[in-house]
DNA sequence: GCAAAAGTGTTAATCGTACACCCATGC
DNA sequence: GCATGGGTGTACGATTAACACTTTTGC
């Protein structure tokens, strides 16, 4: 664990923070279960009208972790497949709203970098089958008109969190929720294996062209941790001194202090991306 | 007219060419009048379930003419303003194949370069107000209720074609199609200026990313005309040698014949898109 | 002082740009 | 032959990659 020393005292500070953080997470978290909207299976069954029909929407979140791209997935009650957190949109909310009412409800994080990059509308789909099964483990006696069984059209949506301050909470149709490293993703319900896929198609392509990594860390970064940050999506490596030229050339960083780890070598600076 | 000249017989057999198309064109345009999907107000007001609701697809139909990047537009039946081809997606088709199945009926071309580039699902998009008008016009006795009249998420497009293929036709709900300049759109309906502008913007992206220019141009073509095309949509300018030798460089190219114009100077070389 | 890791500086290679020149064509 | 426009070759500058070196830190 890394301690940021800014002085002697500095110690406490952080380790306050830890705390607060913990209880705030806490707090929030028992709060979301008592959410009028969707809080359980009775009501995912009878608010059809509150819905768009037929329209769904999929979050794949990307955090960073241990010098790993991970995603976080939920584990379906009672079947043994994994799936993406998501959800439909409400008639009254834009569909980026929509995406980021899941991602709130998911992690407890607001104001997060959010993008969609597909939709996911082939006429098979396999939702049919998935939502069926589904059914069988809560409602085996539900008709087979519902709703949720007509075939959906998702759109995909990527987010970028800062992995350390997630709280992943499962919803109401999965028992857990849980980060998987994208090389080795367990088995995944419906089409999003595929629709994972593309959205680290789509990542790798935004993260040269925008420089959107930053979303990934913490607020104050070493220049290591977003180097191995890029070299893990992109799957390549860089020389130290020139990805730092590189990175400082663009004017998008500022630099902060320095962290010192306790290791016997030179204290790496910290860096923040520039907001304005 | 540039004619292409394979040998002294070259002339006619072009021209007998030009003539063929124009016929088929003729043909194909008088066969989608008399395609049983949708082909009038009846079929539109009374076929709800065939598609999917509160879905549709509208796309930006990218030609390059005259040194000048067009779009092709519908002018709405008794309204001051033009409108994005656009369309629902039946239960049974996929997404992208509905987007194949309206340009193909505004366009007569199979076989499009396309891509979805976003989805336009704002809470409050203007799309209401506009199909009211379009129903005062069509249908005043029309009840307020109508499937069309709810809120809408429209899947975004954009498709490139060869301009000189294509025999823009109208739908029932429109007089004419034409091509507009992107720079002097007229004034458009719903949210379609928004949605042309980021199809452009995706465009100019995508350009530099994935060399779909070609799809713009005739099979073959000159290095000339390939680069007015790039300066075009770009909005910039090259010089033309290294033009040249960017795009050869990239080893997606194959020479095929000159081409002689008649000018007194060197025929340049046509160039053709490697498929494979 | 030394090892480890971070930071800086300097050279070599590559790429993109600008310029000059050569070639084919029709009058 | 000459004007016109297309094609090719080369030199320069900028950017990028590779290497060497210096600085800071704890033991």
């Amino acid at each position: 664990m890394i301690i940021l020393l800014l002085s002697h005292y500095g110690t406490i500070v952080i380790t306050f923070k830890i705390l607060t953080k913990f209880f705030s997470n806490f707090a929030r978290a028992t709060a979301y279960q008592c959410m009028p909207i969707m809080k359980d299976l009775n009501d995912f069954f009878s608010v059809k009208d509150r819905y768009i029909p037929q329209l769904s929407v999929d979050c794949v979140i990307f955090g960073f972790h241990d010098q790993q791209l991970k995603v976080l997935l939920l584990k379906l009650k009672n079947l043994d497949v994994w799936a993406l957190p998501g959800g439909y949109v409400e008639q009254i909310e834009g569909i980026d709203e929509a995406a980021r009412r899941i991602l709130e409800e998911r992690t407890g994080l607001t104001d997060i970098y959010l993008e969609q990059f597909r939709v996911f509308g082939a006429a098979h789909r396999p939702t049919k089958e998935f939502i069926q099964k589904i059914m069988e483990v809560h409602r085996p006696e539900a008709k087979n008109d519902l709703w949720v069984l007509q075939r959906f059209v998702s759109i995909g949506y990527y987010a970028l969190v800062d992995f350390s301050k997630v709280t992943p909470m499962p919803d109401f149709l999965s028992e857990s929720c849980e980060w998987f490293e994208v090389k080795q993703l367990p088995k995944l319900a419906f089409d999003h294996s595929e629709i994972t896929q593309k959205a680290l198609e789509t990542l790798r392509l935004m993260l040269d062209y925008k420089l959107v990594g930053f979303n990934l860390l913490a607020e104050t970064f070493t220049m290591i941790e977003l180097q191995s940050l890029y070299e893990t999506i992109l799957e390549t490596s860089f020389r130290r001194n020139n990805f730092q030229r590189k990175m400082l050339s663009m004017n998008i960083l500022e630099r902060v202090e320095k962290l010192y780890t306790g290791a016997a070598n030179k204290a790496p600076y910290l860096y923040r991306f520039k907001s304005k």
